[in-house]
DNA sequence: ATAGGGTTAG
């Protein structure tokens, strides 16, 4: 199938060549604000660093009269660019005490200072100096809290607010209420509820604007449904609002993503004809494309394309060449581009060293891994959840358990805080290597804390008991899963098929099948390898003969691990070639 | 004249 994608993207190559992109030097517009009476303080020249901002902010408040009041308001926005919002806080209690007035644009910041700190519930704790102070809630103040309740991911209460401010017509939403709204709820998955809202501002006053459109094509194009996202930009078409760079790079990332290259270069033509260009954007997305498909020469060439059109590349384009030459295994490549980004003046971030440390942990060269995760905080970074998770797994499948532990224990006493993830990586490492007491200590530890309960994590201790010979400690944890509320999903279903199968108790194994059928959970092909494998193991030719007959019939085949399985059997008894009835077209692969 | 909130790539 691979090979099939590759071949159709290589018309890429001479397809961008033939573009002529033109770019504008673009000019800062100049700013200055003074204060009453002619003192000039230009807050973005003036203040560089914290030290700039609170030197700026003390002479502020000594002069007589005060700066007007978007001075100070300003030189909050600058401090929350860049991002000292602790010192923030304390500027605003200063001015509290030196009673110097504020108002609703000063308030707005704070209360966005507290949002972008993750304390949503400090944020709604300002609202009574609103009351207070006689200073009216808006339409901003109610967007940023509602913003700051989706970055932390209280979707529901999120939803909550922006209904209550409509029903009790608390502020009328504009656009850029619905964008948040819309936004927050699409990159959760919840791509229907986003179109609805599409639906209903078509229906009301406040029309969708380019920002609204961009959201719902992006979200259809994350989920991978490109007639939709595409009758959206039909529909945004008609309405006379043409799509702009934002929209053409949603559909295109789609595009590469699905490996629908021809298509690809028709939308890079339209957007052409309507004078956009492709931007450091559009670039990175198609090399990314380019990479993920093994194509990494002509990613280079794309690379070098751009820059000859006056592109630069930036810290995300050298990331996805550098793991486009890890995902085919040469780290060595990926290292020196590493090296020639660093030449060219881009300081690596902490995605560049998850990149080069998942290609030697990816390598099994985990001494070169560990030696660039030192360097981490060298550079004045700090390793993220990616960085040590990808460690943590390198470490397991060389069989240094000790040492992952020894990261793990980093990890608890300095941060950051362990996800999902870690505790998977976790526990399949101790199950893989028989520590089974491990294991079941730290699963015993997430659930008593409450901090894990997803069914992913779940599927990995059923699995793990099961290959350990606990079957039974598996099949009781697996019938318990509704009183924690969890659903079995079609790979809990797998893994406990896989138990009974591995058991031998293939009875066990039928009836569990039936079970996940009416729970209307289909089976996938991997239920079918499990028990293809089951039959073969046991010897029980006559039912597997019955069972591939059912199989072949869904589209289902054989995957590679039973496939070697198969070869063996034949090799020990040829007779069981008879019993394989022929699977003609129907695969699916 | 002045200031605050929304969309795309690893």
């Amino acid at each position: 199938m691979t090979r099939i994608l590759v071949s159709k993207s290589n018309a890429i190559i001479p397809f961008i060549s033939s573009f002529y992109i033109l770019r504008s030097s673009s000019i800062r517009p100049y700013s200055s604000l003074k204060g009453k009476v002619g003192v000039r303080i230009n807050v973005e020249n003036e203040v560089k660093c914290l030290d700039d901002a609170v030197n700026l902010f003390n002479r502020m408040v000594r002069m007589k009269p005060l700066p007007s009041l978007p001075v100070f308001c300003k030189l909050l926005k600058t401090m929350i660019n860049m991002k000292h919002y602790y010192a923030v806080i304390s500027l605003f209690r200063e001015m509290r005490k030196l009673d110097i007035p504020i108002n609703e644009f000063i308030l707005s910041n704070v209360i966005n200072n507290y949002c972008l700190m993750h304390r949503v519930d400090c944020a709604f704790s300002l609202l009574p100096i609103h009351l207070k102070s006689g200073i009216p809630f808006n339409v901003v103040t109610f967007n940023t809290l509602i913003r700051g309740l989706f970055a932390e991911n209280k979707v529901t209460d999120a939803v909550v607010l922006f209904k209550n401010l409509v029903r009790e017509k608390i502020c009328e939403p504009n656009e850029i209420m619905y964008g948040t709204v819309m936004n927050g709820l699409s990159k959760r998955g919840h791509t229907e509820k986003t179109l609805s809202l599409l639906r209903l501002m078509e229906q009301g006053n406040t029309k969708p604007n380019i920002y609204i459109y961009n959201v719902v094509i992006d979200a259809f194009c994350k989920d991978r449904n490109l007639d939709a996202a595409i009758s959206i930009l039909n529909e945004m078409k008609q309405k006379g609002i043409p799509p702009d760079i934002v929209t053409h790079n949603s559909l295109i990332d789609g595009l590469c993503k699905l490996g629908q290259w021809e298509k690809v270069k028709t939308l890079l033509s339209e957007m052409v004809n309507l004078n956009i260009y492709p931007n450091v954007r559009t670039f990175s997305i198609l090399i990314d494309g380019l990479c993920k498909e093994g194509k990494v020469e002509d990613a280079e060439e794309v690379m070098r394309h751009m820059i000859e059109k006056g592109v630069e590349p930036n810290i995300i384009t050298y990331s996805v060449i550098m793991d486009g030459y890890c995902l085919r295994g040469q780290v060595d490549r990926a290292r020196r581009v590493f090296d020639i980004m660093i030449d060219k003046g881009i300081e690596p971030n902490i995605f560049s060293y998850s990149i080069l440390i998942n290609g030697y942990c990816k390598k099994k060269e985990v001494a070169k891994a560990m030696q660039l995760l030192g360097e981490i905080s060298q550079r004045g970074l700090k390793p993220d959840i990616v960085t040590y998770n990808t460690i943590q797994q390198g470490l397991f499948d060389v069989g240094r358990i000790g040492d992952a532990k020894k990261i793990y224990a980093e990890m608890l006493s300095r941060g950051p805080v362990p996800n999902s993830s870690t505790h998977c990586i976790l526990l399949k490492g101790y199950f893989r290597y028989g520590l089974v007491e491990e294991a079941m200590s730290l699963f015993n530890k997430l659930k008593i804390n409450r901090e894990d309960t997803n069914i992913e994590l779940y599927n990995v201790v059923i699995n793990g008991l099961c290959k350990n010979g606990k079957l039974d400690k598996a099949h009781a944890i697996f019938e318990k899963l509704s009183l924690i509320g969890l659903l079995p999903d079609v790979r809990t279903y797998n893994v406990m098929i896989n138990g009974f199968c591995l058991q031998g108790l293939l009875d066990e194994a039928k009836s569990m099948l039936r079970k996940m059928k009416k729970n209307s959970c289909l089976p996938d092909n991997v239920t079918y390898n499990v028990f293809v494998q089951g039959f073969l193991r046991w010897s029980k030719f006559s039912e597997m003969r019955t069972f591939m007959v059912e199989m072949a019939d869904g589209g289902f085949s054989f995957d590679a691990s039973t496939a070697g399985f198969l070869v063996n059997v034949v090799r020990e008894n040829p007779s069981v070639l008879d019993m394989i009835p022929e699977l003609h077209s129907k695969n699916k692969y």
